[in-house]
DNA sequence: TATGAATGAGTATTCATTCAT
DNA sequence: GATGAATGAATACTCATTCAT
């Protein structure tokens, strides 16, 4: 079992040591944000070098690249994971739509705090923007692929857009509304959070499945 | 020595001086970002002078706080102004909420680089969240009583909840889309954008004047 | 008479600090080469915060053409003065010749240290290079100037060019012997050096009022 | 354990390694100058391990010394055999001396790339100073040596002297405009180039054998 | 009161050298 | 011996803040 792996002590404890490098820089990250990263305080937490970091590495954008690549993979994996645990339930569409809404909710809570640091890099670096943009675009196919499963019940007749619309709309207020502030479990606002979830996803619920032709806008003067 | 008029004058040019250093400050904040805001820069653009800034506030964290709260009171005045010219169409619920929408959109994509810059801002100075937080609310308000003008055409049993969810919702994704990047005028994904405002539109229509109450959430398991 | 410097003593003090900034790093440049020259050493010296030099240069490659520029035009000066004196003394070309060269292998020793220092600058720095190509130049004209008013004794066909190689050469020999180290006076082959600095009088006297019309090479095979 | 001869593969497998080393380091040194060369680099191109290298070189100087001890042997070889090559030819003075010229001047130009990191790797290494100089003194000697093939034709009664003083000039003068920027074949000043290997050959002819006994220095005033 | 030159702590980055494997 | 990951001192440069004039 471990003559494999007895050829490579270095590569290991290198492996270890790189590990630590970006486990410190994501949590950095995320507890004091873009500004209270720095290269020093990375390498005194993670106990490495500042040199060793600059081995991996090829400046401190490339490592928040790393960090942002890895936080984004853990997290599409727990996406997917919720998706299809929900998916299993074959629920029909009037109690699907407030799960998923109620379960993204939750999944942004927890990752409300990278998500705001990788929008803040993304101001600077292009490739934060695009591989950010990237994931953003992964989840909202998800959520939209789990919906279209119940596009028999769909009373919207573009499927695909009124999916995706659900996505849009559920996702920036929650996001908006977790960047306003309501960041720490049974804070103050606790209450209007949970309101605002069964809200969007009846909101949600409503786009898709009642028949909105008749309140079609009127011809709006102002625009 | 001089008559007490003699100090005027001096005070009005200490408060010409002081309204450019704001002026260039708000400039520069919307056109560089956080990142681009230097007092030197501000300085030279000001024709005041480094010390003469000192005077006047007490560091540069200050200074973004004071050009906040200015460009803040301008926002809700021009929110304010925009709302009492779609109060005096007195147009029925179903023209009113997609109107507001689509003022509060253009109202949103006008200011969205300030507003982005203070959420930045927000995320280290927490005078500026607090400040932040609170011009919010008020622009809420202003949108919910518009709303409940129409109330007697609600459909939603709690007509207070309602409007205010409206505009969380509406101000919360129009918010993250202008975030994400849609941010000049006639640029890719206009069309997204259009389409975007259209479905808020009904959705927060749907929410207000139609009969949701079957919809109910499911008992809701997961979570 | 102070009065109408009394306006200025921060100007005053301002220049004086720049001044020692400059001189430090001439020193520096001269004593310990390219290398020795650090920014915080230069701050030690001269007793100028960092941010100070900063405020005065651009970069520190900035403050070395500075320095550069400074230098060259004290050289220039003393070069010119040297010229003007043996001008003055109407020397007929057998004796101007060897008093030419004496005096060019004075000042050339005189600076061998910065001039050295500023060839290993011009290769890393176009503007270095640039600004001392073009002092050499004129440095060379002066030398050529000289020379020509002594050309009815030339009997070298052409004057300007006999004149040009003429300070080429002994400028290359002279400049290649102090950089090969004799550099400190009274050391180890001084009488090499006053040998040379004999020679070439005597060669490049040769070269223009001798005629070496019967010397033209052969045809040589090899080239 | 194993016989002795086991060691020659393993001694020879380290040579041709550490040959790669130097290999290395003289292309890096000649391409990109003493600051383009880093450890880590000639280790990449060698293919040899930084730490490989260390076993054989104290430190990156003592690497430094080991390439100009090569590079210098390789130029004596190369010198003598030109020398030679001319010596055959017994050429008489007046064809000699600009055929000696040239080829110093076309052996020069091959190696202005080194000679000059050399130069200013000795600013910062007194060991590669001395060396630097010994391997010039050869170099002086092997010319000097082929010009007293024809001292009989020497005017100049110190024939020792005369030759010398011809190789300090001419090698002084060519080192000097090839450092100046003549370093791209059929780049600008080539014409110069090639007048001023003339005019040497010419200068250095009528040193040796024209009667200048009659030009000696003025009483020379200014010294 | 106004000025803006001066400050210097703090940042990212490089690279010769070491040493555990 | 050979390896190359790890080290960290050193460097150029920035900018909010101060204070003598």
């Amino acid at each position: 079992l471990q003559s494999t792996h007895a050829r490579s002590p270095k590569q290991l404890r290198s492996r270890e040591s790189f590990d630590r490098v970006i486990e410190a820089a994501t949590d950095l990250l995320a507890k004091h944000g873009i500004d209270g990263l720095t290269l020093a305080e990375v390498s005194r937490r993670s106990k490495v070098s500042i040199g060793s970091i600059y081995c991996r590495v090829e400046s401190k954008n490339d490592l928040l690249r790393v960090v942002q690549a890895r936080v984004l993979v853990r997290m599409e994996h727990e996406f997917s994971a919720m998706v299809n645990r929900i998916r299993r339930r074959r629920l029909p569409l009037r109690e699907l739509v407030p799960t998923l809404v109620r379960e993204l909710a939750q999944f942004l809570r927890r990752h409300v705090a990278h998500l705001n640091a990788f929008i803040a890099l993304g101001a600077r670096d292009a490739v934060v923007r695009t591989v950010g943009r990237k994931a953003h675009a992964q989840t909202a196919l998800d959520f939209r692929l789990l919906l279209l499963e119940r596009h028999s019940e769909f009373v919207h007749p573009d499927h695909e857009h009124a999916a995706s619309t659900c996505f849009t709309v559920v996702y920036g207020a929650l996001a908006r509304y977790l960047g306003l502030g309501v960041t720490t479990e049974g804070g103050a606002g606790e209450g209007d959070w949970k309101q605002l979830i069964e809200d969007l996803g009846l909101m949600a619920l409503a786009f898709l499945a009642l028949d909105l032709s008749g309140m079609a806008g009127a011809p709006g003067a102002s625009g």
